[in-house]
DNA sequence: CGCTTGTTTGATTTGAATCAAACACGGTGG
DNA sequence: CCACCGTGTTTGATTCAAATCAAACAAGCG
């Protein structure tokens, strides 16, 4: 159950730097635990006030807020090897929550010690602080997207990006992947409703860019895509995994 | 013109923590320079290589994003203490351009320095790093202001937020504030076209929330606005100023 | 004075929300 | 085994909010 991080299979992917022996057994002592969470669960409430810091193993989650009347914005989706919860140590109370979208495999680093990190391990530090820029530059692409393309480009630019994460992490095979995101979660990304969502991919699938057969999600057309969706190609750099 | 940050007079508002002799004495070593720079320059350039680290020290300023037909999406603006281009330094190239919107004063910190911050006071990288989840925390709301706000909402929301920011500077006096916005900026920044942005703004100032006289914004009803906008107030805490 | 930059206004069109059902499915319990 | 859910997708009709189009207007400036 427990994942020695020396023997961590997600690590020799190419989507990560590699680290050395001294620093996987590092992280190794930080990590508290591995826990498995369904789907649907809180990883992160809204609000909470001692959030831990979290690697997600396995699986995908979803970071999100909401408004005092109900209303969701989903603010990022996070795929395995990103980091959960960092914002959320910092500034706490956590004004986001992160649920998991399908069941899911965490890392578990307790909070108390990531100041005691960057005493430590500088390096280590400097590659959380890395991880937080990263994620930041996700958000701001979605915010770009929301407040800019209109609802075809936007699900063209979010299909596409979310292709592009999986297919670093090795996810994708002959252009398919695992799509676990339904349309509501969509829409509640893409600041748009259910219905206009649903017409949008329909026009999206007949225009013959990708298809959604039970579960996975097929990549017709990649190119294609990023094109229509007015999308800046930028390869992306291999990062670190703590 | 160069102000040595021992004697910097802006860390001695609230709106900062309050740091020890030895600490400003460190960030004053990382200081290379005290710049000026003419309203509508850009100081990070969308794609730049070699950004540095600067401390907003006077005036306002935006990052924004740009799709390759010309939209603009301005992701956020930055007050007298932010940190301006952490992120770029990290993730080289920027994927965002940083542009002042007044005349603007910056200390400059030389990015090759920023590693070396880690190892020389880990303290002080913790504070970058909070500083970098701040600063996601303010594109997270903006996210979901342009997501799942109506127009109305959207402004309101817009006013009211950099209305709290400006009041923690000190900037505030009488509910009032300079504020050198123009409706392209509110525009560009919350996803709407011009007109709409100025028909919304005349509505809101019909309802009595707020007038623009000359140059300055004056919040007659700072919680109305907020209730309006479905906005939770949260107390802004005090931040490091580095 | 004529220019530019920013704001304001009205008329028209359009994209997206809303309303209202139906449908497809996998699971479950009678 | 089949009727009955619940969750998620799909469809069509209608309304509405926001974009677009087109000007005019105000203020500051060389």
């Amino acid at each position: 159950m427990r994942v020695r991080c020396t023997e961590c299979p997600l690590r020799t992917r190419p989507a990560f730097v590699p680290k050395s022996e001294v620093e996987i057994e590092y992280i190794n002592s930080l990590k508290r635990d591995h826990i498995r969470v369904a789907a649907g669960t809180d990883i992160i409430h809204p609000g909470q006030e001692d959030a831990e810091v979290y690697t997600l193993f396995a699986g995908w989650a979803f970071r999100y807020q909401e408004l005092p009347d109900g209303r969701r914005q989903i603010l990022n989706f996070l795929l395995p090897g990103d980091l959960i919860g960092l914002q959320s140590s910092l500034l706490d109370p956590a004004e986001h929550g992160v649920e998991a979208l399908t069941a899911v495999e965490l890392c578990v680093h307790p909070r108390n010690r990531l100041l005691q990190v960057f005493g430590d391990m500088p390096k280590l530090a400097y590659e959380l602080t890395w991880l937080g820029a990263r994620e930041q530059s996700i958000v701001d692409d979605n915010l770009t997207t929301v407040g800019q393309r209109g609802a075809a480009e936007r699900v063209a630019a979010f299909i596409y990006t979310l292709y592009r994460r999986a297919d670093v992490l090795g996810l994708v095979t002959k252009n398919s992947f695992l799509f676990p995101v339904n349309q509501t979660h969509i829409g509640d990304a893409l600041g748009m409703s259910l219905v206009h969502t649903n017409k949008t991919i329909a026009r999206l699938k007949r225009l013959g860019f990708f298809s959604i057969p039970n579960g996975s999600i097929v990549i017709h057309d990649p190119e294609g895509l990023a094109r229509f969706a007015q999308y800046e190609q930028d390869d992306l750099a291999p990062r670190p995994i703590i």
